[in-house]
DNA sequence: CGGCATCCGGGAAGATACTG
DNA sequence: CAGTATCTTCCCGGATGCCG
């Protein structure tokens, strides 16, 4: 008995991966349907912090086309995941969202980003999207280094600037001012803000080299980017 | 400037994806590249109890042809994920196994799982594999409901055995040996549990129906299949 | 039977060019 | 700036056939 033809046109046409579905109740599988096809899921990682702009996520995402892109954001907005919005005038401009339920989606970044941070494959000296480097922040924060301790840096990256307060254990992330920091860090790529978290360049070496810059209390600053911890990669067996 | 011929092999050949990555640090993204592949991740899934021979993860994986089992098999055998055994005589025959690594992709399962669980369009009455259904069991187990309680439930749900225990707010799996267990609940196929689980179908009904058949203590498998909740469904937004 | 190679049709991804 | 149109390349999925 073979199965219908499942090109049959006007099958929800909400979901994604173009008709071609795993029949499969199973939760993981309905979350590949949504987010597995190519990029899906690194939009929904650009939008994470904050709406953005057709222009803005295609540059934020190196290597994806226009065409692409626009398809992620259809399938993503007819799951739900993605809204598209209009900025009130003067600005009336349209911008892209997640949803309340694609917000939920951290936990599904922090996983797989631990995950495969221990690949064996795994580079992080890799290029590294502002966005990444702030959801990089949440997932690898190792609350033992800063026990006790409290902080609040403001980052500027290029034109973005992020806002980070730990404390308690806790480490929050917000897009905007930054007004009023501990510590100012500045960097034209999230990369070098990278080498000094997760690659052991020490922050005074970049900041020799200019490739980062620090206002108001280095020492901030420093802690801070201590407070890191990439897990050990795994065994590649034989 | 174009890219260079991909299919050009000796290119890094342990990366799945066919030589199309995304250049980014991101461990997610990296995920993507060791899992974002079409079946990867259900593979996975179904060997997540054990291993598994060729045909029987075929039968298993209802849809896959058996080239891109055997590609997806070869590109998550070289990423580190899946390692080839051969069994020792007399059942000298090859199966495929998770490597330790790829063992600790559970709470990948987990966070998807619960995520896609509040999709509006996720349809929980579509088939199930037993492997999902046990993955389930433990993204879906409400300590609430089993507090102060403990069980020790086998299934035999077609040829396959598996062993469910519950105990301090903690519940266990392993597939094989169901001596001595409390209940046993047999069925010919996974999705019979799952609408008692949680389709709020009672057990009782089933029975009747004779979908499931349980042996020993049916109060024990009656509270069993009550410990478990599905996530709300988020709002479609308009 | 298990596993792999090969061929083919359809469709998704990627690059480029073009339009409002 | 925000997409659409088009073309090419490559992946997915099915079928068949080989070889242990």
């Amino acid at each position: 008995m073979k199965l219908e033809k499942v090109t049959d046109q006007s099958v929800t046409p909400t979901t994604a991966m173009g008709g071609r579905w795993y029949h499969d109740a199973c939760g993981a599988a309905h979350a590949l349907e949504i987010v597995g096809e190519r990029w899906a899921l690194l939009v929904m990682r650009e939008l994470f912090w904050g709406p953005k702009r057709f222009g803005d996520l295609k540059a934020s995402l190196q290597g994806i086309s226009a065409n692409v892109l626009t398809q992620r954001l259809e399938s993503l907005e007819a799951a739900g995941v993605v809204q598209r919005r209009r900025l009130p005038p003067p600005a009336s401009v349209q911008v892209y969202a997640l949803t309340p339920w694609g917000q939920e989606s951290e936990p599904i970044f922090q996983v797989l980003g631990r995950w495969a941070a221990r690949s064996p494959d795994h580079d992080p000296t890799l290029p590294l999207s502002v966005s990444s480097l702030m959801l990089s922040f949440r997932t690898m924060f190792d609350a033992r280094k800063a026990a006790g301790r409290t902080a609040d840096v403001g980052f500027r990256l290029g034109a973005e600037t992020f806002r980070v307060r730990v404390g308690g254990g806790a480490l929050e992330v917000a897009r905007g001012d930054i007004d009023g920091a501990e510590a100012t860090i500045i960097a034209p790529e999230a990369p070098a803000i990278a080498a000094v978290a997760y690659g052991g360049q020490p922050l005074a070496a970049l900041q020799a080299a200019g490739a980062v810059t620090v206002e108001g209390d280095a020492a901030v600053a420093g802690r801070f980017l201590g407070w890191f911890t990439l897990p050990d990669k795994a065994e590649k067996p034989a």
